[in-house]
DNA sequence: GTCTATATGATGATAGAC
DNA sequence: GTCTATCATCATATAGAC
């Protein structure tokens, strides 16, 4: 295993917890510090200012879109397995601590973040929003699945209706997020 | 003009817009004073915690929706009037200084809300789902609009949508919320 | 890289005068 | 009902020793 940067990974790795669990102001460096056995200031040496902390979780967030999706945006594949991979991961989300989408705890804070952290959330929901395009042109031009429309506004949709309902659930408990994701598939004639 | 529990009000008119705007933990009793010119005891003279307004306001919120569909719910009407409502106040909110749901503010700070304020929350949601499902149902039995499956499971994925659509508008833009909204009342099969 | 120590400011909240 | 004054606590952040 490698030791270097093991600290930092860790750091974010709870950061990322806290994050979608309490939101952006829901957490501190105490939280993080605590949890990991160090002090504060350890935790300021890795990230000056809780805003770099902040966008290196989104860029963090962006570069795992970016390793997922990249085979598949090149080269096209199952529509319908990319889009249960997202249906899981947002169950698995959920299941672990009730986790909310992390574009939903930074746009609760959005306005008052730094440009660097703004603009790094707008690309990153850009290329979420391109790449769930993408999967339904591919998954509508195989037949996988049947939808009228267009497929970008489609896709905003489905990313809206995930992140209220990871935060509905909370307040409504996981069957309603269950519901919702039948809901979406149904929209989508898929059986599955 | 009735003076009394004027300042009440319009610390609750403020607090709504600050909860909305910058989220529960993203406001101070200060934020409120300062507006209303007063100091921070003041505010605590009528909510004595945080928890306390934060109670009020869910209680304020559900009341407007009783208020606001009861006669709906009493005697039907044109379910199509009732959503279109739905959506331009989801928009009229939006443009007004790009406020999220109320909704959505708390579902972010859930877990560590008082139980008074959880469970009042939780009735609200469940009574605005009750409410959008009798819409549906209506619309439907009335040919306003057209859709397949359970009338509570759609409401809920419609109420989700436009809680995460409104949160993804501030970071990508309107345009977002406007096809999301486009979106919705196309699985319904709605024109206008 | 991590520590101790510290600066600075905001926050929710209370006691008691007016 | 609102004020002054005050509190304990927590937050982000920095300087300098090890």
């Amino acid at each position: 295993m490698n030791q270097i940067g093991n600290t930092k990974d860790q750091i974010m790795e709870k950061a990322s917890e806290l994050l979608t669990r309490h939101g952006y102001k829901g957490f501190s460096y105490r939280d993080i510090s605590t949890h990991l056995g160090v002090k504060n200031a350890a935790i300021h040496y890795h990230f000056p200012t809780k805003a770099d902390l902040a966008l290196a979780l989104v860029e963090d967030y962006h570069q795992l879109l970016r390793r997922r999706t990249a085979e598949f945006m090149a080269y096209g594949g199952s529509a319908q397995a990319q889009l249960e991979g997202l249906f899981s991961f947002t169950r698995s989300q959920f299941c672990k601590g009730h986790c909310i989408c992390p574009m939903g705890a930074f746009s609760v804070d959005y306005e008052e973040l730094p440009e660097a952290v703004q603009k790094a959330t707008a690309k990153f929901l850009e290329d979420s929003t391109i790449w769930l395009t993408r999967v339904l042109e591919i998954g509508r031009s195989q037949k996988e699945f049947e939808f009228e429309g267009d497929p970008r506004t489609r896709a905003l949709a489905i990313l809206a209706t995930l992140q209220g309902g990871r935060q509905i659930a909370r307040v409504g408990g996981q069957e309603m997020l269950e519901r919702i994701v039948t809901e979406i598939r149904q929209d989508l004639n898929l059986s599955t």
